[in-house]
DNA sequence: CCTGCGCTGTGTCGTTTGACATAGCCAAGA
DNA sequence: TCTTGGCTATGTCAAACGACACAGCGCAGG
C-alpha cells in the first residue's frame, strides 16, 4: 500500500468529488492491497469470481469474446474508474479485464462490498452511481457501433477517450500519450483492422487528429467533435471509491 | 395503487427473489403510484429529471437519439425490470424509454431513492445489481452489433427476448407475443429496415422461426441458439424492487 | 549484424449491407 | 365502399466494409 486513502493523488484531481474524512477512513480500511500490473496481464478473467478494484494509475479495457473467437470491446478504464463491479456482484464475471499499460488497482475485496452497504449507504449511492455512468458509457459505444458510420465512430471514439483523459490531467495540451493500436480500436467499433487502419489514415488526412507511435494530436477538435456528433460529457466531480 | 406489493403476481414468479415482508413494507411505502401508460406513449426522456419504476406489465424499450435523428435501441424492458435507474441517479436523462405495449408501472419517486440506500442496504444492494444486470444486457446487445453478422445479431436478439420473457411464463410453448416490428428490430440491431426484413425472410425460410402479425413462433430452439452463437443466460432467481 | 515479431500502411477484389423504388396487406375510419 | 397509413415484402443498384496479400518499419534478442 504505497499512499494512504487520504493523501490519494487520484483523488487530488479536480474530476472527483471530495468526501469527508470519515467516508475515506472507511475506503482505506476496505483496501486489502495496492496491485501493480503489467501491461497485457489479465485483470478479471470471463467465467471466474472477481474482485473490485478501483483504477489507480493506467488504462484498462473490458471485454467479450464469442465462442468462435471474434472480440468485442465494451468499454475503455482509466485513473478513477471502478474495475469490475459487474463482475463482483455476480457469482462470476461475464467479461475479461485486461490491462492496456502497466497499471495499479486498489484492492477492494468481494467479501467488504456488503459492508459498504450496510454501514456506508453514502458510499453505496456513489457505488451505484457509478455503476451508472459505466453504463452510460456502454451506451454510448453501442451509440456509436449501431448508428455511425465508420469515420464516425473513429471520430467519437477519439474524442471521448481525449475527453476522459484531459479531465484526469492526462492530456499536456492537444497531444495525449494513447496506448491503444489499431486492433484495439477496430474490436471496439466493430470494424476489421484493415477498415479502420483506412479511416484513421482518412481522418489523419483531413487534418483531424494524428496517431502514431502511441502519441495522438488533436488538430482540429471542433471538426472532430462535428464528424463524431458527440454527445455532451458529463463534467461534475463523480464519486471516487 | 391495484395490488398491494404482498400481492403483487410479478413477485410471485418463479423468476423472482423472495422477500422478507419488512422489505416488502418498505417498497410498498416507496411506491407512490401505479400508472398506465399507453402503446407509444413516453416513459424517461432525454434531457430531462426522470422517477424511478419498475415496470409492471407489458414491454418498453430505451433509445438514443443522434443529433441528425439517427435512432439506436439500447435494450428491451420487460416486466420486473427497473425503468430510469441510471436517470434517476443523474440530473436528467441521458436517454428516452418508450412504452412498445400498453404498460403499467410503480412510480418510485427520486426523492425516496436516497431513503432506501439509508434504511434498507439490502434492496440497495439489489439495486445495484439490477443496475450491473441492465449492464450486461447492454452488453451483450453491443456485442452483436460489434461482433455478429446480420444473421446472427437477429438470431440473438430473437433467443435473447425469448429466454427473458419465457422465464416470466410470457411464452406458451414455443410462441410468444412479439410487440417489436421490424423497424424496432433495425435500430436495435445497427441495420437497415429493408436488410433486416430481408434476414428475417432468410431466417424463416431456414425454419429457424416464424414472425408475423405480432407472433413469434420457435420452430428449431438450437438451431437458433447455434446460429447466434447465444451466451448463457442467468437463471437464478433475480430482486425485484 | 541478423532475425523474427508486432504493428502499421496500401492495393485489389469480393461480400455484405444500405438506398431507393415499388407493391401488397390489413386495419381503422369516413 | 373507398381512403389512408403503418407495416411488410422484394427487386435493382450502389456504397461501405471486409478478406487477403504483401510491404515497410522499428525494436528486442541472440
Amino acid at each position: 500500500m504505497r499512499t494512504t486513502c487520504h493523501a490519494c493523488p487520484v483523488r487530488a484531481l479536480s474530476a472527483f468529488k471530495k468526501l469527508p474524512d470519515d467516508k475515506i477512513d472507511f475506503i482505506q480500511s476496505m483496501k486489502s492491497n495496492h496491485l501493480h500490473q503489467d501491461a497485457g496481464s489479465w485483470l478479471i478473467h470471463a467465467g471466474q469470481a472477481a474482485e473490485l478494484y478501483t483504477l489507480f494509475s493506467g488504462w484498462a479495457f473490458r471485454f467479450k469474446i464469442l465462442p468462435d473467437g471474434r472480440r468485442q470491446i465494451l468499454n475503455f478504464l482509466l485513473p478513477g474508474d471502478l474495475v469490475g463491479l459487474q463482475a463482483s456482484l455476480f457469482s462470476d464475471s461475464l467479461y475479461d479485464v485486461v490491462a492496456l499499460t502497466a497499471v495499479e488497482l486498489c484492492v477492494f475485496p468481494r467479501a467488504k462490498i456488503w459492508a459498504l452497504f450496510e454501514r456506508m449507504p453514502e458510499l453505496a449511492f456513489d457505488t451505484t452511481w457509478l455503476g451508472a455512468r459505466e453504463e452510460s458509457q456502454v451506451d454510448d459505444n453501442l451509440t456509436s457501433v449501431g448508428a455511425r458510420s465508420a469515420t464516425e465512430r473513429v471520430a467519437a471514439l477519439i474524442i471521448g477517450l481525449y475527453r476522459r483523459a484531459a479531465l484526469l490531467g492526462m492530456a499536456s495540451g492537444k497531444t495525449l500519450l494513447f496506448p491503444l493500436n489499431q486492433q484495439h480500436i477496430a474490436d471496439a467499433l466493430g470494424l476489421s483492422l484493415v477498415h479502420t487502419n483506412k479511416t484513421i489514415a482518412k481522418l489523419r488526412r483531413l487534418g483531424v487528429f494524428d496517431l502514431s507511435h502511441g502519441l495522438l494530436t488533436l488538430q482540429n477538435l471542433s471538426a472532430l467533435a462535428r464528424i463524431a456528433q458527440a454527445f455532451e460529457i458529463e463534467v461534475a466531480p463523480r464519486p471516487l471509491i
